[in-house]
DNA sequence: CTGATTTCTTACCATAGATCAATTTATGAA
DNA sequence: TTCATAAATTGATCTATGGTAAGAAATCAG
């Protein structure tokens, strides 16, 4: 439970009458590797804060194509974010890549608690922009960069979470297959 | 100036003190077709609400190759998202596709408001998150959508606005060239 | 540790979409 | 209207990445 109050408090002083409200709201998690939290077609509307281990978003298609939409790790938060904020099921399912410790929070709990408290929308806000400025990031680079630039990218920011991440779920997440990642990352090392 | 006061209002009751402070920190333009109202690598952190007309995004790299991030059209907000929350200079630029209405606010301006107005930030937070499950729908589509998938979601989601977005731009957007766009369209009329 | 299962790599071929170049069509300014 | 320019189309290639299949390597369960 602290690792989120205390992650929160970096960037917004909480007082003890926020502080309570939100550990009422806080689940805490300790998953094991494979473990899905949240499956798709679900109406569960909810947000995970991973406090260690590392977990993702994923799509698969009737022809068993797999689809990741984010990786998340220490101090980021994860969910279907195309469903979040609607009514209708989850397209996503979010499964752990490795043992975690995660906080889950009731989206529909959080609201009340920005309608309780305005000033605690702010840490919100700062936290919807900067998943606003990554994701369009995200996009830019699908539109401009060749599977090798992707995935150099990729190494760059994420570190290669590691090595937590198969590749071929990396692969899926750059938008290319298995096969032509394993191919840019032998032209990588002979180079 | 009453077109981005009364779209706010449909949400979000404003007080006249909230709605004073807003109009002092908007500014109305009409402009043409072609009008660039924010240059790549500027300093200036704006964004743009549409009251009519249409503007896009839009990214051009050193070999000439033109990216689209987004379209705007009425009582949407345009910005370029990847750098409005941060130092770093703008990466795109913002242009006019049609005689336009436009209202710009100062990211500064919008900020004071929202510290000084707490329960404000609620409209803004609808708004982030909106942009948000829209961000992540299009990366969805980016990673399982063939070029034609992608138009015919293009066409029937933007309801092709009004034919004022030429077809480069289309292609542009859709991350394929003018070229495969053209095919693909020829495609879908003989069938 | 060992066999089973999953992931990764490699080779070969297929293909969607890119590139290049030429032509037609549309648009816009005088 | 008319010409100049921009946009769209089309045909002929080319290429990056996909698909398939098989084997190698890594991982996992018992």
């Amino acid at each position: 439970m602290k690792e989120l109050i205390e992650y929160i408090g970096k960037s917004f002083t909480l007082s003890n009458e926020i502080t309570n409200d939100l550990k009422a709201i806080i689940i805490e998690r300790n998953i094991q590797k494979g473990e899905i939290i949240l499956q798709e077609n679900s109406n569960r509307k909810i947000q995970i804060f991973v406090a260690s281990g590392c977990l993702r978003t994923f799509y698969k298609t009737k022809n068993g194509k797999d689809h990741t939409l984010q990786f998340a790790t220490k101090n980021w938060w994860i969910s279907d974010y195309m469903t979040l904020f609607n009514k209708e099921k989850s397209l996503l399912s979010i499964e752990s890549l490795s043992h975690s410790k995660i906080f889950i929070i009731e989206q529909s709990q959080l609201e009340k608690l920005y309608s309780k408290y305005p000033e605690f929308g702010i840490i919100n806000r700062k936290n919807l922009q900067n998943r606003i400025a990554s994701l369009q990031k995200r996009i830019f680079g699908l539109l401009t960069m060749t599977a090798k630039e992707k995935y150099q990218k990729f190494i760059t920011d994420y570190d290669i979470f590691e090595k937590v991440i198969p590749n071929y779920q990396i692969a899926s997440f750059l938008g290319i297959t298995p096969e032509s990642l394993s191919r840019v990352r032998k032209e990588i090392a002979n180079s």
